[in-house]
DNA sequence: CGAGAACTTGATTCAACTCAACACTGGTGG
DNA sequence: CCACCAGTGTTGAGTTGAATCAAGTTCTCG
């Protein structure tokens, strides 16, 4: 399952996330706080469930390497998921804020965390403005980020929704540097990516291979292959993709 | 359109919201704060844009009274309703720690508005540790309902989606006192609605026609009147409704 | 090598969409 | 004062995109 890792804690300072150019830069006093912030490291395997809805957790993350996802489950068993999570993504913000989580957050792949404490979320509001702005920055990224799936997944067609999707997901990699050439890692199974469109497995598939068929792009065996991006991109209907640095906690 | 209204300015220390219970309360200084913070009042006719989407803006609300939708609007017309804005909602966030907002913002009904000057947000950040908080607050919860939204919109049938909506909107004009016996004002037009949840006009009509022929809820000229309330709660899916207390800015 | 999980593909069904007409309302101007 | 119009709500008929059902095929891993 999961396990502490006490031995090989990366220390903030040279957190390996921090100098990416897609995350805002950190004053040296917001480091050595974040690292008396810090209260250690996780590892988890693929498959454990970081977060489960509707419980209290007294540990909020960082996601210092892997993938995940986000997801609420209906009494029918039917699954939303809500996001993928990816490497520099905090996750937890709702159970330290709110009482609980509203969603569960499930690791896709081998996943190492930040691990910080709940309790001492308020201490960041008293003495790090700059942080707690931070911090409020990442919710409202993510607010922006739900309201366009929900756009996508109310309003566009099975195409758009999974050209959206993986157009979206090539840009959160790139930027984050996980991209080789035309390609990214794409660690998901085809019902994830369904439960995240609200589309049925089946349907996803037949897109999917739709797509590839059109040449736009292909993903096989965990890697996602762009093959015609500006293509993807007219399909995936956003603009520019703004790719605005936001903070990393 | 909108005029600023210097004469009747509401003192903060009267806002009729702050006293209701399903808000947190507030400290005496922190109604001084938000006093000094508050920049003035504005009220809008209905069909006034509050905010536009891709736009800067220099202000941010609290709703005072009246109810607004968001929305986004795509490149073929088509427009996703991401919520419905009723008293007591910030709205600009966005806008205030981000650059610019990413949906728009239009009056449904008369609307009288609170307005705060987006760059003294920070201040917010460096002196009220606990406003601070509760903007994070506000975030967070805005994420949890934006969950729950695209967890609706994707997994459900309409009849399902409407009742989850009728139900939603129900309970929280509910805790801010906006409801007589089982109605509620419901200022919105079926289009609206049908925005908001991804189906066409024509099969929203049909769908609300629908639950008022099974006796489960009404809504016309603006009214909606909850006929069978438990079976509205059964069809929304949603537990309790916990109903907790929300910070007001 | 066998078993379960993930992925594919074709056939059929159904929920929701589009089209099209009509009813009701309030506002405007001749 | 009434004719007209634009916005909104209602209803029926026909179409379609996506769901479901049903059978494979390929992968993964113990």
């Amino acid at each position: 399952m999961t396990y502490q890792d006490n031995v090989s804690v990366i220390d903030c300072d040279k957190c390996p996330l921090r100098g990416q150019d897609c995350f805002t830069s950190f004053k040296p006093d917001e480091v050595s706080f974040m690292q008396r912030f810090k209260t250690g490291e996780m590892v988890a395997d693929a498959g454990t469930e970081l977060f489960i809805e509707g419980a209290r957790s007294a540990q909020l993350f960082t996601v210092l390497s892997g993938m995940g996802i986000r997801y609420k489950t209906l009494e029918d068993g039917s699954r939303q998921v809500i996001s993928f999570v990816m490497p520099g993504d905090f996750i937890g913000l709702q159970a330290g804020v709110m009482d609980e989580m509203c969603h569960s957050v499930e690791a896709s792949t081998p996943m190492r965390l930040c691990v910080f404490n709940r309790n001492r979320v308020f201490e960041l509001f008293q003495n790090q403005p700059d942080r707690a702005f931070a911090l409020t920055h990442i919710a409202a990224v993510e607010e922006h980020f739900l309201g366009e799936a929900l756009t996508t997944v109310g309003q566009r067609g099975a195409v758009d929704k999974i050209a959206w999707s993986l157009h979206r997901f090539f840009c959160r990699a790139r930027v984050l540097d996980l991209t080789k050439d035309d390609t990214c890692p794409l660690p998901f199974r085809q019902q994830d990516l369904a439960d995240a469109l609200g589309l049925s497995l089946v349907h996803t598939n037949k897109t999917l291979a739709k797509l590839r068929a059109r040449g736009v792009a292909s993903w096989s065996h965990g890697v996602l292959w762009v093959m015609d991006e500006p293509e993807l991109t007219k399909l995936s209907g956003i603009d520019p993709e703004r790719v605005q640095p936001r903070p990393l906690i």
